[in-house]
DNA sequence: CCTGATCGTTGCTATTGACAACGAACTATC
DNA sequence: GATAGTTCGTTGTCAATAGCAACGATCAGG
């Protein structure tokens, strides 16, 4: 399969969506989209750590810990000291969080909806199985690239990054 | 199709690339993520508009503007004002830009590369024909809301847009 | 107890992006 | 061809997004 076709269709698919998903979200409830990250990523994963779910979203702790102090302070988030390890604290939604993660996900299911409209039925069997593809080989593709820093182009699986030459 | 899958698998697909992507290109050259939705996009479509740009990447002819202008004097881009139309300016790409486009793409292939070899042989063709209905569909259902201000609801085609009960 | 690592916070900075206002230029209508 | 409305590009302002560095508190392992 032709890289070239694949990376610019995987790139045009995933800049529309990320922009009709920034209309899409701005226009219900005030949510901003770090805000729909943060709601769906506890949503979906219950309580996490702080680390942990700046780890997930793969946004710096210290811009996570301003975010998620901002929704605390406004009602969607609970901060609750950890008894076991007392660095930590465990983030988790609180009904106003739960409520807005509802109806977050409802505006966005509807989005999806419509654009599957455009779809013929038959075919979206096909998307389905692809997206889920797709999920997967990002997934182990991130992982497969943990901290590249020190590793001057070859990763765990010795598949080389490739990553730069001196520009 | 269960439009809550989709939307998820969806979502989870472009939050995962976009988050790839700004590391990929951040790694070569010192592109930003803006400035490569420009470079591409100006190399895939040639000659436009300042307007038209902002247009087709969703965003703010402002910011466009700002965006275009640091590429200019980058030395990436070329601005010279119409002979037809004396409002507006034509942007393409200076060689330096032509150069950074290819060195650009490059590096997204490579990393579309990476993707696609933790997807089977057998499924890359499901895949791309999957995100080629998928592109289709996210456009034609974008243009498909033009400006859905003063419509309360109802777009051109009669499609419900269902957007917001006051929450 | 000491060293190193991790966690969450905070200060600082840069990027990204929306919105409004403006003057210049175009278009259509009378 | 005067006028009103529209579009174009620029600029100012503001907010959201995001990374980096430094810090104190805490933990884990010798």
């Amino acid at each position: 399969m032709d890289n070239r076709i694949m990376g610019m269709l995987l790139r045009e698919v995933a800049r529309l969506h990320l922009q009709m998903q920034r209309t899409s979200i701005a226009c219900c409830s005030g949510t901003t989209s770090t805000q729909c990250f943060i709601l769906t990523e506890l949503g979906r994963s219950g309580t996490l750590t702080l680390a942990e779910l700046g780890r997930r979203l793969g946004l710096d702790k210290g811009w996570t810990s301003r975010a998620v102090d901002s929704m605390a302070r406004a009602g969607l988030l609970l901060k609750s000291p950890s008894d076991i390890d007392r660095r930590t604290i465990n983030i988790s939604l609180s009904p106003a969080g739960e409520a807005r993660y509802a109806e977050l996900n409802q505006a966005l299911n509807e989005h999806s909806g419509r654009v599957m409209r455009w779809i013929p039925d038959g075919d979206q069997q096909t998307v389905h199985v692809a997206l889920r593809l797709l999920s997967e080989a990002l997934k182990a593709e991130a992982a497969s690239v943990p901290t590249a820093e020190k590793q001057e182009g070859i990763c765990d699986d010795g598949i080389e990054l490739s990553c730069c030459e001196p520009c």
